[in-house]
DNA sequence: ATTGCTCAGATTGTCGACAATACCAAAGCT
DNA sequence: AGCTTTGGTATTGTCGACAATCTGAGCAAT
C-alpha cells in the first residue's frame, strides 16, 4: 500500500502534483514498465488518492508524453520505441543546439564557472571508475540542462528541462546499453565550455550539435547491430 | 448564452476536447483577452459545461502555454509580452531548421510537388493584394507546418504544430503590426523549397533558420522603433 | 496616516456517485 | 467452422456537493 505520502521529496501543494511527482519517477525509474496499463481507480488506490488528482496527474504525465492516452480506453506508459528515441535526439539536437548559442552570448562569466567545475567533478569520477563511463547515467543531463537554463530563453528551457528532461531520463534507464562513450562525451563537454569561454556563438552551437548527433549515431549502430544478430525477432506488441 | 455546441467544428469525442477547443480558439482570436482571469463557473456556465470537463480543458491549454495557471489562485489567458514572442521565435528557429532538414532528406517528391503548389497559390493571392501583405496572415503558417509533418519526426511535429503553433497564431494576432514582409518572405519560402528539390538538407536548414530569424529581427526592430517614440511608457500589469 | 489583523466572500481543489462508452466472451447464424 | 451479434462487465467521462485555500474589505492599534 504505497500511500503517496507528503514526508518530503513531493513539496507540491495539491494532491495532483504529489502524485504527478510520484508517477513520473515511478516511470522514469521503470517501477511502471512501458506500454503497462494504467487503470484509474486501481491507481488511485494504490497512490491513496481519488480519481480526480490522479486524473490529472495522466493529463500532465500525458503532457509530458511519459503517458498515453486515448479517449474511452484508458492510459498507458508511454512506449519506447527505437525511432522515438531518434525522434528525441533530434529534437535534442536542435534545441540544446540553440540553447547553446543562446548561452554562449548571454550568459554571466559565474555561469560559465559553474559549468567547468560540474565538469572537474565529472572528470575526477571518471577517474575513479575507470573507462566503465559512470556519468552519462544522470550527470551528464546535468550539463546539458545547466546550459538550458543560461539560455535565458524560458520556453527553450522548458520545453528542455520539463518536457522532454524526464522522456529523456526514462531512455537512459531502459537503453543504458547504448553508452559507452563517457570518456568521449567529456571531452566534448569541454570543447563546448571551451568554445563558450571564447564568446564563439556559431562554434558552440555547432560542437553542441555534433556532440548530441554523435550520441544519437552511437544509438543508431548499436541498434543496427543488434538488429543484425536477431535476424528474424518476433514482434511483443502485447503486454501483460 | 454561448453554449459549446457539437455542430462541426469540434469533433472531438468527450466534452473536454470540445470545451478545449471552443476556449482555445477564443484565445487565439483575442475573444479572451492576454492576462484576463479565468473563473472556472463563469466559464463551465458560459459554454453550458460542468466544472470537470473545463478544468480537463484549461490544464491542456496551459500545456499549450496559452494558459497559465497558479495553485488556488486560478487561471489566466498568458500575457503576450516581447521577450516571450523573441524566445518563440528561437525556439521555432531551432525546430523548423532541423524539420526542414529532415523533411529534406525524407520526403517524396509528391510532397515537394504539394510545397510548391501551396507557394503558387499564395503567390497569386499576394499579386491581387498587391503589397499590403496579406498571406502572412494565416497562409504563411500553413508553409511551415507543411514542413514539419514532411519531417517524418512525430516528436519535432508535435512540438511545431500542436504546442507553438497556437501561440505563434495569437502573436500573429496580437502585434500583426509587426509584418510587413510578405513578399520577401513568399521570395524565401520559394528558396528553401528549392534546395529541398535539390536534396541540399543543409543548405535547407540554414535558409529556414534565416527565414525564421528574419522574421524575428524584423520584429526586434519594430519594437525598439516603438520603445523610442514612446520614451517613458507607464507599465499597466494590472487587467481589469 | 499607516500597518497589521480578522473575518466574510469567492474560488479552487477534492471527493464519491452516476452515466456513457468500450472491451470481451458467449451464443446464434450462415 | 467461422463470422456476426448480443449482452455483461469493467473502465472512463461527467456531474454536483463539500472542503481547503486565497483575496480583499473593514477595523483596530501603533
Amino acid at each position: 500500500m504505497t500511500i503517496v505520502d507528503n514526508s518530503e521529496g513531493s513539496p507540491g501543494s495539491t494532491i495532483a502534483e504529489r502524485v504527478f511527482d510520484t508517477i513520473q519517477d515511478a516511470i522514469v525509474r521503470g517501477d511502471l514498465a512501458p506500454g503497462a496499463r494504467l487503470v484509474e481507480p486501481e491507481l488511485a488506490q494504490r497512490y491513496g488518492v481519488s480519481r480526480g488528482p490522479l486524473r490529472e496527474a495522466l493529463q500532465r504525465l500525458e503532457a509530458q508524453r511519459l503517458v498515453e492516452r486515448v479517449p474511452h480506453a484508458g492510459a498507458r506508459v508511454a512506449a519506447l520505441t527505437f525511432e522515438r528515441l531518434i525522434d528525441l535526439a533530434q529534437a535534442r539536437e536542435a534545441l540544446e543546439g540553440i540553447a547553446c548559442r543562446l548561452a554562449t552570448e548571454r550568459c554571466s562569466d559565474a555561469d560559465l564557472d559553474r559549468l567547468e567545475s560540474l565538469l572537474e567533478g565529472h572528470a575526477k569520477r571518471e577517474e575513479l571508475r575507470e573507462g566503465r563511463g559512470y556519468f552519462q547515467r544522470e550527470g551528464d543531463l546535468d550539463f546539458h540542462f545547466l546550459i538550458a537554463q543560461a539560455s535565458g530563453n524560458a520556453l527553450v528551457t522548458q520545453l528542455l528541462c520539463e518536457e522532454l528532461y524526464h522522456l529523456t531520463r526514462m531512455y537512459r534507464y531502459k537503453f543504458s546499453a547504448y553508452q559507452g562513450r563517457s570518456r568521449q562525451a567529456l571531452a566534448e563537454h569541454r570543447a563546448i565550455v571551451a568554445a563558450m569561454r571564447e564568446r564563439d556563438a556559431d562554434f558552440a552551437e555547432l560542437l553542441m550539435r555534433r556532440h548530441v548527433a554523435a550520441s544519437r549515431k552511437n544509438i543508431e549502430i548499436a541498434h543496427r547491430r543488434s538488429l543484425a544478430s536477431t535476424v528474424h525477432h518476433d514482434k511483443r506488441d502485447k503486454e501483460d
